[in-house]
DNA sequence: TCTGGGGTCCTAGGACCC
DNA sequence: TCTGGGGTCCTAGGACCC
């Protein structure tokens, strides 16, 4: 195979746009009192930080840290912690890109916090004061501060980004060769999108230290060093643009359900729980995004720290007939986990993956004798496959407008032993009727 | 005691085919 | 005993991102 480069038609221009601490932001949107306070979002199970606010990492509490890692400066420091509250986020981050597309329906949505926007078909204009109105927008219609990098690629967006929230600015414009240049000089290479913790060290020990000192590199030789990938990251920070816009969300092509448990379980069954459940999520997302797998594995392991040695066991369904079907998938996923589990252990996690997803309405069929496989292997008719789907729509619908698990599946458990730590989540404000803010 | 969760893309190597 | 060359497809694992 022969890569080309793709460059796009110049000159092109993108805008980054990119939330500021986003989840301790949301969390400040309905708690001004954390105005100016170091504040801390834990991951999942309260484990360690995702987000922390400029004053938190004043104190120098890194990303990633474990919680114990700091725990003691939460008193001292009157840090204020919280575990995560994705709906909240999610929330939030939907209602932002719809005010961006107030703005041009050129938006790429790349993360929860982040987006970009081509700015090529817009007539030249000026680039400060729009990205001021973009930025004074948000902040007043959600609370939201974000910071904007704008520049011929999406890589020098990116580094535009952080130039401008290293000085303190909610926007930094990089389009003239001195402006470039400057950046990329006082850019270290592991600071650049798309180097890692393995290519920084690499590139250091070969005497590149700055964005600078690769981007003087010649992209054949980046090839020959760091891949395709490399070829591309060098040209983009060349000014280069090859890594193209897409307003259009591509299919998603897998999607994965993983927890860590709140304690340690050693039993098939409390397992077999949990992965019931995120099978349950599992079939929500399949649903929700219209799409069908025809395989699910599963996972379980034990903790990859601590001294007992590391233990992760895999086992893998494959369906006769692609499903979204959430009894169909928890069946599945009991049988894969079978495969996975070794008694001895204590298990600290476990997921299910489902890869090679396809689009609902466009389902091959597997075989000519699916129907016939699927009634062997599942006891499940054409006629039950339709009565579950109703089943699924049914539920799905209930635990809408009630709440989520107001129906659920018992082999999800009554009582179940492995639910994770969420001890100091605040409230979703804006998608639970019962948790809205009261001004009293 | 205590270490997240959800994605994408690329590559090397093996299986298999003619 | 000798034992090619070229292609495709699949998979596991690595690397990166937020």
């Amino acid at each position: 195979m022969s890569f080309t480069v793709c460059a796009l038609s110049s000159p092109a221009l993108f805008a980054l746009i990119d939330c500021n601490n986003f989840f301790v932001s949301c969390e400040r949107v309905f708690n001004p009192s954390l105005t100016n306070k170091p504040v801390i979002v834990l991951s999942g199970n309260d484990g360690c930080a995702i987000a922390r606010s400029n004053q938190a990492k004043d104190l120098g509490v890194a990303m990633g840290a474990p919680l114990h890692t700091f725990s003691h400066l939460i008193n001292p420091h009157d840090i204020r912690i919280f575990s995560s509250n994705f709906e909240l986020y999610g929330d939030l981050s939907n209602r932002m890109i719809n005010i961006l597309q107030t703005f041009t329906p050129d938006v790429e949505v790349y993360s929860i916090d982040e987006a970009f926007i081509d700015l090529s078909p817009l007539p030249c204009f000026d680039y400060a004061a729009f990205a001021q109105k973009i930025h004074n927008t948000l902040l007043k219609h959600i609370g939201i501060p974000v910071t904007i990098g704008i520049a011929p690629t999406k890589t020098l967006a990116k580094m535009a980004n952080r130039v401008a929230k290293k000085i303190g600015s909610p926007f930094t414009l990089l389009q003239s060769a001195p402006d470039i240049e400057n950046a990329l000089r006082q850019t270290a290479v592991s600071d650049i999108w798309g180097i890692g913790r393995a290519l920084a060290p690499k590139l250091k020990k070969i005497g590149l230290y700055t964005a600078y000192d690769l981007a003087r590199k010649d992209p054949r030789w980046a090839r020959s060093v760091m891949g395709v990938t490399g070829e591309r990251l060098v040209r983009e920070i060349q000014g280069i643009a090859c890594i193209p816009f897409n307003a259009v969300e591509d299919d998603q092509k897998s999607i994965q359900v993983t927890r860590s448990f709140g304690v340690r379980l050693t039993e098939f069954n409390d397992i077999a729980e949990a992965i019931s459940g995120h099978a349950t999520r599992l079939g929500e997302s399949l649903r929700k995004k219209k799409l069908v797998t025809p395989t699910i594995s599963v996972f379980c392991r034990t903790s990859p720290f601590g001294n007992a040695p590391y233990y992760k066991g895999i086992g893998v369904t494959g369906f006769d007939t692609l499903t979204q079907d959430t009894q169909t998938l928890i069946r599945g996923a009991i049988k894969a986990l079978q495969h996975a589990f070794r008694p001895g252990h204590a298990y600290q996690s476990a997921g299910i993956y489902a890869m090679d997803l396809v689009k609902e309405g466009r389902v091959a069929q597997k075989s000519l004798f699916d129907i016939d496989l699927h009634q062997k292997s599942s006891g499940c008719t054409p006629s039950n496959a339709k009565r579950g789907a109703a089943v699924n729509k049914a539920i799905d619908e209930i635990n809408q407008r009630i709440g989520k698990d107001t129906l659920f599946w018992a082999s999800s458990g009554i009582y179940p032993r492995h639910v994770a730590k969420q001890n100091r989540r605040s409230s979703r404000y804006t998608t639970r009727w019962d948790e809205i803010k009261l001004i009293i």
